[in-house]
RNA sequence: CCGAUUCCUUACCGGG
């Protein structure tokens, strides 16, 4: 009998998750039975891919049978509970970790602070990261991260740069991702200032920007309406030697397509060829949605076509165009479109039903606009505050007011709230 | 016997 460990990591470096579940789930009741570091590792790599509630199941499957957890496991699971945003679960478990003197480590408290910080519980995010502050002389600098890049998500710039102060203080030096984080946290509060001074001392400091640096700078120029300004930062960059990627360009393009230059971006598309920085599905969106929006819908569909060859559209995409169509006044292209996404292997989402509604409810098709979402609720998926806009909207429009007052009552009892 | 596995962080595109 061999142990079947090194034949489950070669499943799971090999992409191939779901066997490698597969395999350990049967070999649970086998004579022989898997190591928790066998145990570990599938779970780790389902939480990778973002599979937290089938990691969980396995979990569960695993615990039954009779394996002892370790402290990575637990922390796997506290992960897993955090990404799901269900952080009473995820509590609970770190309370059972403690009882059992599994000493919580900093990947413990990082998940759990981007967890608390995810769902908008700023208070309790702080007063947990104070405790661990207090009880733990090692905080490090990937937790310090975590912190800061919640309290810039949920707009406390002056926290997360208290953040920034205090790690400096108990010698926990700031990394590259330390500054990008409040690079972007400046940069969404329309402080480019602020960032550009975080930029300078990044370069100063002699930590290297990298990649991330520079996409989000350039974004929070493009994003300020200031798409010059990224134009010529990307190009200072190129000066120092900086070595774009894919993302870089992405927002580069988009930089382009805010002033008009969708032809200078369909330049930087050939440049990427020769960079050996081909383009990938979000470049080609970003240009389609320039295309659209400067009412070219013959050549976004030209660029639809031929992206097939290199890339595979996503719903975005699909929305993109849709959206394009109905702003042209052509509602019937964009449900076909619509009817062509499965074709794709895509599945509309509430983005792309929010769009055929709207397109449909400004032509005065309510009928048909109340058809999609009908059919949405049939497909489980939640409409969300925009599909009921767009449908009050066009009920508003024709003096329907009854039927307008129906759907804010229905919005409301789905918990979502009319703005 | 040892080793093995592991867990946490930052950037770009679509709708009223």
């Amino acid at each position: 009998y061999f142990n079947n460990h090194h034949h489950i990591q070669t499943l799971c470096n090999t992409g191939n998750v779901e066997e490698a579940a597969q395999e350990l789930h049967s070999s649970l009741h086998a004579s022989y039975e898997p190591s928790i570091y066998t145990c570990n590792l599938v779970l780790g790599a389902l939480s990778k891919q973002k599979r937290y509630q089938s990691a969980l199941s396995l979990y569960q499957a695993i615990s039954h049978a009779g394996i002892t957890p370790d402290h990575i496991t637990l922390n796997t699971v506290v992960n897993c509970h955090c990404q799901m945003g269900d952080m009473s679960f995820a509590m609970k478990v770190f309370d059972e970790m403690t009882a059992h003197n599994y000493s919580p480590s900093n990947a413990t408290f990082a998940a759990l602070v981007k967890g608390f910080c995810r769902t908008g519980k700023l208070a309790e995010c702080i007063e947990f990261f104070s405790k661990f502050l207090k009880e733990n002389y090692s905080v490090d600098v990937t937790t310090y991260n975590v912190m800061m890049d919640g309290m810039c998500k949920m707009g406390n710039l002056k926290e997360a740069m208290g953040l920034f102060e205090l790690m400096a203080k108990n010698e926990c030096f700031a990394d590259v991702c330390s500054y990008n984080i409040l690079i972007r946290g400046f940069c969404k509060q329309g402080m480019l200032n602020k960032a550009l001074q975080l930029f300078h001392e990044l370069e100063e400091k002699g930590l290297g920007c990298d990649v991330v640096t520079y996409s989000t700078v350039m974004d929070g120029f493009v994003k300020e309406n200031r798409p010059h300004d990224a134009v010529r930062f990307f190009y200072e960059g190129l000066h120092k030697g900086f070595r774009p990627n894919v993302v870089v360009y992405n927002v580069l393009v988009n930089g382009l397509c805010k002033i008009g230059e969708s032809s200078q971006a369909l330049e930087v598309l050939d440049e990427m060829y020769e960079q050996g920085c081909g383009p990938n599905v979000v470049t080609f969106n970003t240009i389609i949605d320039c295309l659209c929006k400067e009412g070219k819908m013959r050549e976004a569909m030209d660029v639809f076509d031929k992206m097939k060859e290199v890339a595979i559209p996503s719903a975005v995409t699909y929305s993109t165009l849709m959206d394009g169509f109905c702003k042209d006044g052509n509602v019937d292209e964009a449900i076909r479109l619509f009817h062509q996404m499965p074709d794709d292997e895509l599945v509309p989402d509430v983005v792309c039903y929010g769009i055929v509604i709207d397109g449909l409810c400004k032509q005065g098709c309510m009928n048909d606009a109340i058809h999609f979402l009908l059919l949405m609720l049939k497909r489980k998926i939640s409409p969300d505050s925009i599909v009921y806009s767009a449908l009050i909207n066009g009920y508003c429009k024709q003096g329907k007011l009854q039927e307008a007052r129906n759907l804010m009552q229905e919005m409301r009892e789905k918990g979502l709230r009319p703005d």
